[in-house]
DNA sequence: TCTGGGGTCCTAGGACCC
DNA sequence: TCTGGGGTCCTAGGACCC
């Protein structure tokens, strides 16, 4: 069996815990450059604001309904995730974290004795009091089930934030009544292609003949039937290096000069390769992409990327950042206004797992970057120059580091 | 006028090997 | 004139996820 967490409007929940003032209330967290909405309480879902809405076409709604807007503070998300995940790795065996808000745990069937929907209950409760955000708990024995389990507790009053979905006679129902659209794995392209060949509900897919599943989808199709019966079929993730680090930025006015362009380029590739060190990986290729707005009418638009091998794996700023530099200009052409530029580092390895060559004897993490990291980690704010000063985005609603800043830690009078 | 960022997996097709 | 069968590896593109 496998539980599944998930964190109740987790971005928009977050801002709540140290605002109590913001509980109940519409409130939405919006993307970069304040662009989208990407959480939004209870509260502003009703008074219909979608996900992923554009910032600018909800505006006047969330104004005439005194709706609170928050910039994402990432900072804050990722501390409190950091705290939901310990607290679950501390009660359960086999976390696995999926997402910034959720974790399948593995707890085998219930012959072992243990009330599973006790425990989850308890659980939920403890993360409750210790960090202030709610989860809900799914229960089932595949994940595309579990997930469905997790969904429905989301939702129904009457579950009170756990469902277990352990037999047949408890998930065919709920799949009978469940459209196709809302399964996991099933997006907003082979929706409609399942619906051409008459499957509409989660029952239908499950039902399908598998060879004609196999034919039209893949393996994709497929697994998801088996998942739906019962049947475990998606791997357990079982590499847990990471297989590319990316780092990119919509521009908020737009840049058309390659010199800005470089020097936000740098930016990335300094933070890319940070996270590269963090993990302890090399990497052996490097990307850059370029584009203007995805709006942008056919004429003045243009994207491109284009990437090359590093001269051997590395995780050294200034290679990463001379190889960047060449790609950019390989691609960059004069007269568009750039939205959006990033670099996307791939091949990666385990520093230990790299391999010295007849080329390259003799492949280490390079002092000088270590000595930047830690100089980094100890609060100096130290970086290669190239970087620029100017920051091409902005947010306007930012909350405070609440946890993870002195000058921010919450007051009380 | 204003439209996010960061991931994973699968497949088809090409290049290359014997 | 006639031109096999079986592999591997890599990449681009498409689909999905949060």
């Amino acid at each position: 069996m496998f539980l599944l967490f998930d964190c109740n409007n987790f971005f928009a929940s977050c801002e709540q815990v140290f605002r109590p003032d913001w509980r109940r209330r519409p409130l939405v967290v919006l993307s970069n450059n304040d662009g989208c909405v990407i959480s939004r309480s209870p509260e502003a879902k009703q008074i219909g604001i979608g996900m992923g809405e554009p910032y600018f076409r909800c505006r006047e709604r969330l104004d005439k309904a005194r709706a609170v807007v928050c910039s994402a503070n990432f900072a804050l998300y990722g501390d409190l995730s950091e705290r939901i995940m310990s607290i679950l790795e501390q009660y359960l065996p086999d976390v696995r974290q999926y997402s910034i808000d959720e974790a399948f745990a593995e707890v085998g069937d219930s012959s072992g004795g243990i009330d599973w929907e006790h425990e989850a209950r308890a659980l939920r409760r403890r993360i409750r009091r210790w960090t202030g955000i709610t989860v809900s708990v799914g229960m089932a024995p595949t994940r595309t089930l579990v997930k469905l389990a997790n969904e429905t507790a989301k939702h129904r009053p009457s579950c009170r934030g756990f469902l277990a979905l352990t037999s047949p006679a408890e998930w065919e129902p709920l799949l009978a009544e469940t459209p196709v659209d809302d399964i996991w794995g099933v997006g907003r392209r082979l929706a409609p292609r399942l619906h051409a060949l008459g499957i509409r509900t989660a029952a239908g897919l499950a039902a399908a003949d598998l060879e004609r599943l196999r034919r039209s989808f893949g393996v994709h199709g497929e697994r998801l039937a088996l998942e739906l019966r019962g049947q475990s079929c998606l791997e357990d993730d079982v590499n847990p290096v990471r297989s590319q680090i990316m780092v990119s930025r919509s521009l908020k006015e737009g840049i058309s000069e390659l010199p800005v362009l470089r020097e936000t380029l740098c930016r990335f590739v300094e933070k890319a390769a940070a996270t590269l060190r963090r993990h302890e990986l090399m990497a052996r290729n490097i990307f850059v992409v370029l584009r203007t707005s995805r709006f942008e009418e056919e004429a003045m638009s243009y994207a491109n990327s284009v990437g090359c091998p590093l001269p051997s794996p590395s995780d050294d700023t200034r290679l990463m950042t001379r190889a960047a530099a060449a790609l950019l200009e390989s691609i960059y052409k004069p007269g568009y206004r750039y939205k959006k530029i990033g670099v996307i580092l791939n091949g990666l390895e385990p520093v230990a797992a790299v391999h010295p060559t007849f080329e390259h004897p003799n492949i280490e993490p390079d002092p000088l970057m270590k000595v930047l990291d830690a100089l980094r980690q100890n609060g100096h704010d130290i970086h290669f120059a190239n970087r620029g000063s100017q920051l091409p985005w902005h947010r306007d609603h930012v909350s405070r580091l609440y946890t993870t800043c002195w000058d921010d830690i919450p007051e009380a009078h």
